[in-house]
DNA sequence: TCAATTATCTATCGACTACTATAAAAATAA
DNA sequence: TTATTTTTATAGTAGTCGATAGATAATTGA
């Protein structure tokens, strides 16, 4: 990673970089990466092409600080929600509720950046970025669940990250918010019910 | 619809229709709708490109054919999935699982087309109509939950279609068949725990 | 002041996008 | 044959894509 120069030689950079990688994130996930264009993104952050590309390199590498950011802040709410709860229960119930929440929030915003920014994109390693963002989550749900179940972390790992993807596609179909958090609930309840009816082996056979 | 012709006045046609269209289903399946251009669309097809504007009209025109022939051969089975259980609970346990197969039965043809095609598409109107193929299949869905509990039907038939567009994620993220699966079962006991548990307000017990 | 450094701008670059004007080719109807 | 109709291929259109070359402007260190 490049070093953030706090004050350096040359001519100083008349735009806020933060500012514009904020800006940048707001794009792509409105539209996702492919459909935001570097034309569009230097536009709206005020500056040329070439002063965004010495600033971040390239398209893909803004992309890249943007989804740093977004795990950092945007984000912040899915790793708090699976810690706040006592029991995993009651986590995954707060993740799932919270989920339908934040993505149907800021209808400018809907949905995940990372489970859907990359979605039919047309760049490989871009889309591999991305899905390695999406494994990190996935691996947090799955330590998370291991604490209570850790012979079926993985398989109910999985359920929870599709219900998640499920309703992050939701939101992004403009589905209200009433919809995607009664979805939370049923889906939460299927949670319970499995790890508390007659499901004590697992039942993932790779 | 345009009819079609069995044989006319002019110079006939080189390339075969139907065919030409199940390559764009091919193509489009693949990578989804903006990431498809016209010039590949012909390459694939054999064809150049005026051939292809004079049989179709545009490239939306063509993915509306494509949308069409899709949900009438490869999307056949969920209709007969939920038509094919005599209760509703066994239908969407049955369409959850089919779900799960068909999705990632081909690995390049992964999800579904109408869930994920147009996902980030630029082109509005492409989206719309493919939201109304969406809707389409939500309503059949919901008809057929309807039968048995009435009240809920909308509420279930969202979560219904919420877990779908999850599974069609999760298979275009190439998680293997048997996470799909394991997911499906899942989600299927989830919407079975709701319909028996402590949710009633449909009083329909036969 | 003056060199070094960095960011800014204008003006592109080649490759790609969906799409089409034009005319030749290939069939049928008269 | 001749006229009509339709499809074909060639060769483009204007516009957008991500990215950059080159000149200029604005700062710091010496």
């Amino acid at each position: 990673m490049v070093a953030k120069k706090i004050s350096g030689r040359g001519r100083p950079r008349k735009f806020d970089l933060d500012r514009a990688v904020a800006t940048a994130k707001e794009l792509f996930h409105q539209r996702g990466y492919d459909s935001v264009g570097v034309a569009e993104l230097s536009q709206v952050m005020g500056i040329t092409a070439p002063s965004l590309y010495a600033a971040f390199g390239s398209k893909s590498q803004l992309f890249e600080r943007v989804l740093q950011d977004y795990v950092r802040t945007d984000g912040g709410w899915l790793p708090a929600a699976i810690a706040q709860a006592e029991t995993v229960e009651g986590s995954i119930s707060c993740l799932f509720e919270c989920a339908a929440e934040a993505y149907s929030a800021n209808p400018l915003q809907l949905g995940c950046l990372v489970l859907d920014g990359t979605r039919n994109c047309t760049d490989e390693r871009v889309c591999q970025r991305s899905a390695e963002f999406r494994q990190a989550t996935r691996d947090l749900i799955r330590e998370r669940i291991a604490t209570e179940f850790p012979e079926q972390a993985e398989m109910l790992a999985n359920y929870v990250f599709t219900i998640l993807m499920g309703l992050s596609a939701a939101a992004r179909d403009r589905r209200p918010k009433a919809e995607l958090l009664s979805t939370a609930r049923i889906a939460a309840a299927g949670f319970s019910a499995h790890i508390q009816d007659g499901h004590p082996q697992s039942v993932n056979r790779t």
